[in-house]
DNA sequence: ACGACGCTTCAACGGCGGTTGAAGCGTCGC
DNA sequence: GCGACGCTTCAACCGCCGTTGAAGCGTCGT
């Protein structure tokens, strides 16, 4: 029994209706305000800073104070790898609602997975890597020969990111797709140059993303991606922001 | 909040002291009848049947019946996965007694995860595995040149692990060492290739593992394996058995 | 400086869930 | 077949934890 790690009271922690809700919310890897928090978890202002606090001190949040805002964000990737470990264990809640179901959608087609691509997006992408020899699944996860090359097209360099102790690649499999996305520093810097460059953007208080007219037409050109080819792509509305 | 997974009730069903010992003995991969499981968990009969029965219905075991007595294991990769996440996530329980500490030690040195090898013994394999050129751990994990000579030495063969669907490679991250260590089907075979050798054997009740004589001669001579040498290897006893 | 606002703290309530012990049920050994 | 055994089920108790509403505290606008 002891010695062992205390895994009842991290369950104990993630296993309440309100703190999930904020952990899934974090997810996105961006800083919230407590009031944006409760909003999307549903709950009293009194109630989440409460739970807030719990997670705080059970070190899976962090948080920094800004004027009269505090900024509360995950305390780390290897919090973010477990939430996902545990979606891919989780049953999904029933959808109840048109919203909801609308919601549950968008976020099958694109999100962030704490600080890379998920979803239909974040496989396809993975694919298209694949695909044009810059990342290589076969066995594990590995760089391809022509990874400087493609990920340059972008603008993305690889020294920087090797210097890192980071691992440069990781799989992550994804929760609604079943599949592996890529993850790791590259994964991360994959994310970051496609919102940097609009290709995506962040849907407000969400993890979702939206895809712009100009993401479309760069990841065609790019990876030679059709967005609306894609399994469960069209599912959904326009899908086309900005 | 609906079309999310439910991280809420799997939380839950995780984080209970005597659920989560439960699921920690189940680590080791193996059946283990309900009765062990409540010794294991210093829980009584009927509490441990209660608590095995709603880890049933999260369906994080699964059960077989066999004569008057039912075998439970953990429900499959994923399960192992997520709660080797969290092991990393979670603080470790204060060790409170001599016999704690003492099995925490051992524990640390040489365990099964689910169905490879982690501790001391886990990564230094994997390390082993790369000096020799088998692996690659230097962008994500993939097979390295002399893979399936090296391999070859103790007589696995990657074809049949090729031909099944399971990912060949994966990195699991080592709750004890915070080092990664070989995982995925490559990792399950080595690990599997050990136990029939009798290089090493589970330690009864426990999914700790000893290594015997031959292992460590084994081991030195296919990896050239000192694990005297090894950092956390001689805190404990002899750590021979056999 | 004043009030509005963001957020936290506190005390009190209510209910879910863990625990227990005894009874029930099927299986194995003699 | 009988009893021992492995395991599960049931009813009842009890404690903890989530929830609420109001009060407290620091920060920002004017």
């Amino acid at each position: 029994m002891t010695g062992e790690s205390d895994l009842a009271s991290l369950g104990a922690l993630v296993g309440d209706r309100v703190r999930a809700a904020l952990l899934l919310r974090l997810l996105d890897g961006g800083a919230t305000t407590a009031s944006e928090l409760a909003a999307a978890a549903g709950a009293s202002a009194s109630l989440t800073s409460s739970h807030l606090r719990r997670l705080l001190e059970g070190g899976l949040v962090s948080v920094t104070t800004s004027g009269r805002h505090r900024l509360y964000r995950l305390a780390g990737v290897e919090v973010a790898e477990m939430l996902e470990a545990m979606q891919l264990v989780a049953p999904e809640t029933p959808v109840t609602s048109l919203r909801g179901e609308r919601s549950r959608r968008r976020l099958r087609r694109a999100r962030l997975c704490y600080d890379h691509l998920a979803g239909v997006l974040g496989t396809a992408v993975t694919d298209g890597l694949v695909t044009r020899g810059a990342v290589v699944l076969a066995d594990g996860a590995a760089l391809g020969e022509r990874a400087e090359e493609v990920l340059g097209e972008v603008g993305l360099d690889l020294a920087p990111l090797r210097a890192r102790e980071r691992r440069l690649l990781r799989e992550c499999t994804d929760w609604t797709e079943r599949r592996p996305h890529l993850a790791g520093a590259v994964g991360a810097a994959v994310a970051t140059r496609m919102i940097d460059s609009a290709w995506v953007v962040r849907r407000p208080g969400s993890r979702g993303l939206d895809v712009t007219a100009d993401g479309a037409a760069g990841l065609e050109e790019w990876l030679g991606l059709r967005l609306r080819d894609l399994d469960g792509w069209r599912e959904t509305a326009p899908g086309l922001a900005g």
